[in-house]
RNA sequence: GCGCCCGUAGCUCAAUCGGAUAGAGCAUCAGACUUCUAAUCUGGCGGUUGGAGGUUCGAGUCCUCCCGGGCGCGCCA
């Protein structure tokens, strides 16, 4: 009988355990199995699950360790040992069980994978046409683009969409700028440098000169007039010029959608939504703009969605995005990676759809991340102070590509892996920290390749791979092999064996920082195991169950990196 | 002024939605390459978890207040 036959689960590695403890305990205590949550315990020597029994006593009117000790020699779990420490029931699967789930599952394509039915919407990305990524951006795209890939590793369906910042108020002033100060040749040279520049000195020449924000308002007016006037092929040409751009820098970032709908793809259907909110009888005027009310949802800020001037603003066209989708995708959730300082937007953008009667509302779900600030104060493109995006990535693939000469002289391909290198690093800096934390840009850090970064769980992969290239031969089919040689590895196996567990939390609580924090903590039972036990040259059936050890090792770094967006090169 | 978020080792961060002795990396000090990549590994140093109360079997985590920082608060996005 093998190990996956006891389990109809479908779940990998040490879930399919925690599920089986779970089920035990359940039927011991009488209690429904979804209610139980497993800890798992600090020390190695505790195992790798526990119940603190103190709630499940109190309910039975018994001491915490009284009920412990019982339920340890009651429970009867295949493959599992129980063991009640204190007030603790602790778990610990038996080591020949283990090898050989762990070994089964981890050299497997699909490690970790699930079988959902749900549909999700990640909005990610969405930088402002006619401005430049700067590191800001750089959270949203990667953060946006490592969930989307979890949820898909976990069966969601999953429809990207950046959300291009491509209309409104801001292009007004942008076309008027242009009639002023524009200039061919320095935009055939440099577009969005040149589409910069003339936002900023609008800005600057606006607080002298109070005429301009006028000009500004009127462009947009003939922009919103949804005419095929000057101001609307100025601002298509300056689309498709900052778009290209865009594209190189998703490109490295590893970030690709499955729409690139700026908010002018709303356009046709604003009218619609302000007849909708009107027939839902929420607009009302207040001081020359349309608001919707938002006291009855408890919010004081009223959501504008029409100015005095008649122009749409980012609620209208947001709310008119959302209902657009809900009619397109019927979707399950709707995750919008968005920067913290937007909370108010999300939450009046749900008090809306509420108050329209809409009962899906509650499906948005703004993934809020921290901004990303200098030591000396924050970034602020309008007043030119910014870091791109794009010089980021070139610095540090160019400190990789130094190392790389230095550490591997002889490297096939130093530009290619030093490329990989270097956007592993900056990508996996961003997604290590908990997403809701402000970050503070520092070169040192961000260009760091030793200890917890990117290169590290890169390096460690690479290893994995000139072992395997070594043994010039295919990873053993697991039916040949004898899992239990490894019974004594089991930091490698258990750091293995938690991938799945790693990936469904980081999906679920919407956390790219815990499979980031688990691959580390993986990587580095691989350097023990890689430290400990020599792999190449031992007697055949040791060299199979550790090379199968290696493979499996190799194969859920590659998958969890893949999962990240940090490419994952075979030598560096 | 009101609201929300955050204060953990010198620095950057963890701590499994209240569980066991608060852990990593960087920096620093001391060690390990004739053996599968030393971008690695081993060990040392480093803590009144901003402060004061409270809740309970148990608090870095929850509640109150204070201090410090960040963000937001109607015609930008």
């Amino acid at each position: 009988m093998t190990a996956s036959s006891l389990d109809s689960s479908g779940l990998h590695g040490l879930e399919a355990f925690e599920e089986r403890i779970r089920g035990a305990l359940a039927e011991v205590l009488g209690v429904p199995a979804e209610d139980l949550a497993l800890d798992r315990p600090r020390q190695a020597g505790h195992g790798e699950f526990a119940l603190p029994c103190f709630q499940a006593a109190q309910a039975a009117g018994r001491k915490p360790p009284e009920l412990a000790a019982e339920l340890a020699a009651r429970l009867q779990v295949p493959e599992v040992e129980a063991r009640a420490v204190g007030p603790f029931l602790n778990f610990r699967v038996e080591g020949a069980a283990l090898a050989r789930r762990v070994l089964q599952d981890a050299l497997r394509p699909d490690f970790g994978r699930r079988r959902r039915t749900r549909t999700s919407i990640v909005e990610f990305g969405s930088p402002n046409i006619a401005k430049p990524m700067h590191v800001g951006h750089l959270r949203s795209t990667v953060i946006g683009a490592a969930l989307a890939r979890i949820l898909e590793h976990l069966g969601h369906r999953v429809v990207r969409i950046n959300h291009l910042g491509d209309w409104g108020a801001q292009f007004g002033k942008l076309v008027a700028a242009w009639r002023r100060w524009g200039q061919e040749d320095r935009l055939e040279a440099d577009p969005i440098g040149h589409l910069l520049a003339l936002y900023v000195r609008f800005h600057e020449e606006a607080e002298e000169n109070p005429g301009l924000e006028e000009q500004g308002r009127q462009a947009f007016q003939e922009l919103e007039s949804g005419e095929d006037n000057e101001a609307r092929r100025l601002w298509q040409r300056f689309t498709e010029l900052s778009l290209r751009e865009f594209q190189k820098t998703f490109d490295r970032l590893g970030a690709r959608f499955d729409h690139v709908r700026g908010e002018s793809w709303y356009e046709d259907r604003l009218p619609g939504v302000l007849a909708w909110l009107e027939g839902k009888d929420l607009l009302q005027q207040s001081e020359g703009a349309w608001i919707v009310d938002l006291e009855p949802e408890g919010i004081q800020t009223p959501c504008l969605v029409k100015t005095a001037h008649g122009t749409t603003l980012y609620a209208t066209r947001d709310l008119a995005a959302a209902l657009s989708r809900w009619e397109e995708f019927a979707f399950d959730e709707c995750l919008y990676v968005v920067g913290n300082e937007q909370k108010l937007h999300f939450e009046q953008l749900r008090a809306v759809l509420r108050r329209a009667g809409c009962d899906w509302a509650d499906r948005i779900e703004h993934v809020a991340f921290g901004l990303v600030r200098f030591a000396e104060g924050k970034l602020s493109t309008r007043k030119g102070r910014v870091l791109l995006l794009k010089e980021v990535l070139d610095r540090a693939s160019e400190l990789a590509l130094e190392i790389v000469r230095e550490k591997n002289p002889g490297h096939p391909d130093p530009e290619g892996v030093a490329e990989q290198v270097g956007v592993g690093a900056v990508i996996f800096h961003d997604l290590k920290h908990q997403r809701t934390k402000d970050v503070v840009f520092d070169w040192k850090e961000v260009l760091s390749f030793d200890g917890d970064t990117g290169p590290y769980l890169q390096y460690t992969h690479a290893r994995c791979c000139a072992i395997l290239r070594k043994a010039g031969r295919p990873v053993p089919d697991f039916a040949a092999l004898r899992p239990e040689i490894l019974a004594e590895d089991r930091e490698l196996l258990t750091a293995l064996g938690r991938f799945p567990a790693a990936v469904r939390e980081a999906g679920d609580r919407r956390e790219p920082s815990i499979l980031a924090g688990h691959l580390l903590r993986l990587a580095n039972a691989g350097n023990a195991f890689y430290r400990d036990r020599r792999v190449l040259g031992e007697e055949p059936p040791v060299e199979d169950a550790r090379l199968a050890a290696i493979g499996a090792l190799r194969n859920t770094l590659g998958l969890g990196l893949g999962l990240l967006g940090v490419p994952a090169p075979e030598s560096m």
